[in-house]
RNA sequence: GCCGCGGUGCUGGAAUUGGUUUACAGGAGCGACUUAAAAUCGCUUGGGAAUUUUCCCAUGUGGGUUCGAGUCCCACCCGCGGCACCA
């Protein structure tokens, strides 16, 4: 019989899945936790790129298996958003219908591949069983005054009518749409991940994460050292704070600039430039992100007319605003220090400011000199290192009370409300007659009435935990209001409800959350699906508890890695879980792109489905294919002529499996091939070099093609059970064929023999300064003295030396004698 | 501008971490089988000179360290990803 894929993969499929072979035991031995990320269903199905990283750890999931580890390898949907809705806005189908109908066929596509998922555990986020804990974990952290409301400008993506947190924008643009971001003051319910800054980066200590993950997230969190310093206004009791990295820079501070937003500016405009000013805000506050980024070397301002004292040498110094300054970030006002910042600098000569060097080093009439320096023209200061000076004077500000020493991020806080129906229901009721209660009556409120989320804001009303989960009821119009409310808005008797407090009118939260918001926890969830009394049992929780290998795409680093992180901090806080970061180890595969290089994608109409794929070649090829066409952390390009060359491999595996040569033993040349490529499995798999195992395999199917005759039948029972993570369903088909009753996953892994490994033979190379002038096949175990009296006896040796003196021989056992002439 | 990653044949890539550069595949060429094609199986395939023996040059560019550098150091060029008026 030739190798028919088509004939062996289903049979097999069916029987692992009917005799539950990946089924994972709950606190069973010694577990491995192994994790992708959960897939968005989409109306396109899955396209091979998606596979790749589901490969790469099924393989994995399958080998531990075989180690003895009791693995938990689970699959689920990640299934709110916007594409759904989008869809169903287009075509007026449900997004529950049209996700039922998604999650099928990528099941269907899952399957085919083979992968050893433990479906018993799939998980739906918009299953309301599954929600409900969703939603639970948003109580909790509203009754911890992590969530609060607050009216803020926030993202507006103008065709999707829908606002965007900071990390869904890209360059301006909505991430999903690619429409430019305007800003759009609403009501947002907004999470205080920036409580969890420090935590969230000194934690990446404690985890194995790629050094470009973790500097990604350093870099997102965005921490700095400085120091606040107060100027005060010149004629009013009003005081500016700004924020400094460098306040050995401050003698040189000859401006302040506001960012237009700034809540002192109104005070601060004199009437001979109030006209001048107001327009200048008013056209600030119009530009978008996108449009200040891309005019961002072009700063602008204006004179608000009011000065304020430099606290250093109490000059007055004048009061602009600008939109350079940013309202969210050290207080949205700026020290302007022209000498030794580059946007001062062009800042400062645009509008004629003084330029004052304090700290020596650079030519300031030609640009800034920002580095660090000793100081001038910076009073009893000057003569300092800028370092010195950074502490010292940050401490002179302290003791007169003009400032203190303290830390900044760019890390804000995440806006987690959505003004879309596709989305879990924010868990809350609005109570006039309570809001007024918490607002007049604050000392008279007793203990415990509100939570602390409650008294955060006035109103507002936790939904009862047994009231749980709150679901989203069933409309036939999807389109958001683009007034900035959910179409939730419009069904008055889902929206009318009672007040769980005081049994008085109130009003459901029409808001839905991100759908970064079931994927936050998801992985705890595989822990103990079925639970309907805990979001999952505290034994079960620690059994399985971190995730040992987590892999995903590079793109999350800053999204739902991050988000993940903070809410599982959380849940450490408040004793749901018991170590402090999910995730012991984080990988990164690279993205499939398309023959022609570009990303795949429909538009483009050079997607690759794995569906044409398995049919012609069958799941186990393609398997091998994903794992050979390259480094696994690295975008590669799909190539189908490749596909071939895996193919014709695996048939001659077939081939010279499915016959045996009789042979009593194998002979040691393949015996020694055959350890090595077992240890060889063993190292690149924990480093994600799944190319190199592929490679590896082929050359040794190629030695034991050429030494035929002499390959026995433990040889190939060794080999299948090594390919078997990869090609499971050749190698099972193989395994039967070979007699056995009981499946190839019920063998346990093989463990190579480094004495086995070690080559008797080897070839040393003979360099003369350093170049290859000869080979010689010796014992491994040669000494330096007869190595190089061998090499020495060399007819070519001997030429390329011949009077010349030896001057140093270095010799490198089993590798090389270098003869330096 | 800053942070991270990378640059090796015609192509995807390998190189035990300083020790035989180009493994393994794809493609191309030649040959075998075949009426023929496909498939399969052999052989060839970095460049140049010489074709029995061989020699020189090649890992983005230019320097350096070393007996020896794709690998380490310095400077530069190019590509990719992320951040970006963050004070």
């Amino acid at each position: 019989m030739n190798y028919n894929p088509q004939k062996i993969e289903l049979k097999w499929q069916r029987y692992w899945e009917k005799n539950k072979f990946y089924q994972a035991k709950d606190g069973q031995g010694k577990k491995q936790y192994i994790l992708i990320e959960f897939p968005y269903p989409s109306g396109e199905g899955l396209h091979v790129g998606h596979c790749r990283p589901y490969i790469a750890l099924d393989a994995v999931a399958r080998k531990k298996r075989m180690e003895g580890y009791n693995v938990l390898f689970p699959i689920g949907w990640d299934a709110f958003g916007l594409p759904a809705e989008n869809y169903a806005i287009k075509t007026g189908i449900h997004p529950q219908v049209a996700t039922e109908k998604n999650i099928a066929n990528y099941k269907r596509q899952v399957k085919s591949l083979g992968l050893s998922f433990d479906w018993s555990r799939e998980i739906n986020t918009t299953d309301p069983k599954y929600y409900k804990w969703t939603q639970w974990i948003f109580l909790k952290l509203f009754e911890k005054g992590l969530a609060y409301q607050a009216k803020i400008p926030i993202n507006w993506c103008p065709s999707c009518k829908i606002g965007l947190a900071n990390e869904e924008v890209v360059s301006g643009a909505c991430e999903r749409c690619g429409a430019i971001i305007g800003k759009k003051t609403l009501k947002q319910w907004m999470l205080k991940i920036t409580a969890y800054a420090d935590r969230l980066i000194d934690d990446l200590k404690k985890v194995n994460y790629p050094d470009r993950v973790k500097a990604q997230q350093i870099e997102w969190i965005g921490k700095s050292y400085g120091a606040e310093i107060v100027f005060k206004v010149v004629g009013s009791p009003g005081k500016i704070k700004v924020f400094t990295t460098r306040t050995d820079t401050l003698f040189g501070a000859t401006a302040i600039v506001l960012a237009p937003e700034h809540p002192l500016v109104e005070g601060l405009i004199t009437a001979k430039n109030r006209e001048k000013v107001e327009k200048y805000i008013v056209e600030a506050k119009k530009k978008s992100d996108f449009e200040r980024e891309k005019i961002e070397k072009e700063k602008t301002g204006v004179f608000t007319g009011s000065y304020c004292f430099n606290p250093a040498n109490n000059e007055k110094v004048p009061i602009w605003i600008g939109d350079y300054a940013i309202a969210t970030y050290g207080g949205g006002a700026i020290m302007v220090v022209p000498a030794h910042d580059y946007r001062d600098y062009d800042f400062a000569k645009k509008y004629g400011l003084k330029i004052k060097e304090v700290v020596s080093g650079g030519d300031i009439s030609k640009e800034a000199f920002v580095n660090y320096g000793r100081l001038v023209n910076s009073g009893q200061f000057t003569g300092l290192k800028s370092k010195e000076a950074i502490e010292k004077i940050t401490k002179w500000l302290e003791v007169n009370g003009f400032g203190r020493k303290t830390v900044q991020y760019k890390l804000r806080d995440w806006v987690f409300s959505r003004q879309h129906y596709w989305g879990e229901p924010i868990p809350l009721v609005f109570c006039e007659n309570c809001a007024v209660k918490i607002k007049n009556q604050k000392s008279k409120i007793k203990n415990n009435e509100f939570n602390e989320g409650e008294l955060l804001n006035p109103g507002w009303i936790a939904v009862p935990e047994k009231n749980l989960p709150v679901e989203l009821p069933f409309v036939e119009k999807y389109q958001p209001t683009g007034t900035g409310q959910s179409p939730l808005a419009v069904i008055s008797d889902w929206v009318n409800t009672k007040c769980p407090k005081c049994g008085g009118d109130a009003k459901r939260e029409t808001d839905t959350m991100p759908n970064w918001a079931g994927s936050n926890w998801y992985y705890i969830r595989y822990c103990d699906p079925e639970n309907d009394k805990e979001l999952a049992s505290p034994k079960k929780i620690r059994y399985w508890l971190p995730v040992d290998w987590y892999n995903g795409g590079m793109e999350h680093t800053t999204l739902h890695l991050l988000y993940s992180r903070f809410i599982y901090k959380f849940l450490f806080d408040i004793k749901i879980v018991s170590q402090p970061e999910p995730y012991q180890r984080r990988t990164s595969h690279g993205i499939v792109l398309a023959e022609d290089g570009r990303k795949m994608s429909k538009s483009f109409g050079n997607v690759i489905n794995p569906d044409d794929i398995v049919q012609k070649y069958g799941a186990d090829t393609l398997r091998i294919y994903e794992m050979f066409m390259g480094p696994f952390d690295q975008a590669i390009v799909w190539n189908t002529q490749g596909v071939k060359g895996v193919y014709r491999f695996l048939e001659k595996v077939w081939k010279l499996c499915s016959k045996i040569s009789g042979a009593a033993k194998a002979c040691p040349d393949v015996l020694r091939a055959l350890h090595k490529l077992n240890k060889k499995i063993d190292n690149d798999l924990e480093a994600t070099k799944f190319n190199t195992i592929i490679s590896a395999f082929m050359e040794f199917a190629n030695l034991c093609h050429e030494h035929k005759a002499e390959v026995d039948k433990k040889t190939i029972e060794k080999t299948l059970i090594l390919l078997s993570p990869f090609a499971p369903h050749l190698t099972e088909e193989l395994w039967r064929k070979l007699g056995h009753s009981k499946s190839i996953f019920f063998t346990k892994w093989p463990k190579y023999d480094p004495k086995l490994i070690k080559e008797e033979i080897t070839t040393l190379v003979i360099q003369i300064n350093g170049k290859v002038r000869d080979k010689i096949e010796v014992d491994a175990g040669i000494s330096e003295t007869k190595a190089k009296k061998l090499a020495l006896s060399r007819e070519k040796v001997k030429n390329w030396i011949l009077d010349k003196e030896i001057k140093k021989i270095i010799f490198i056992p089993k590798k090389l004698i270098n003869f330096v002439v």
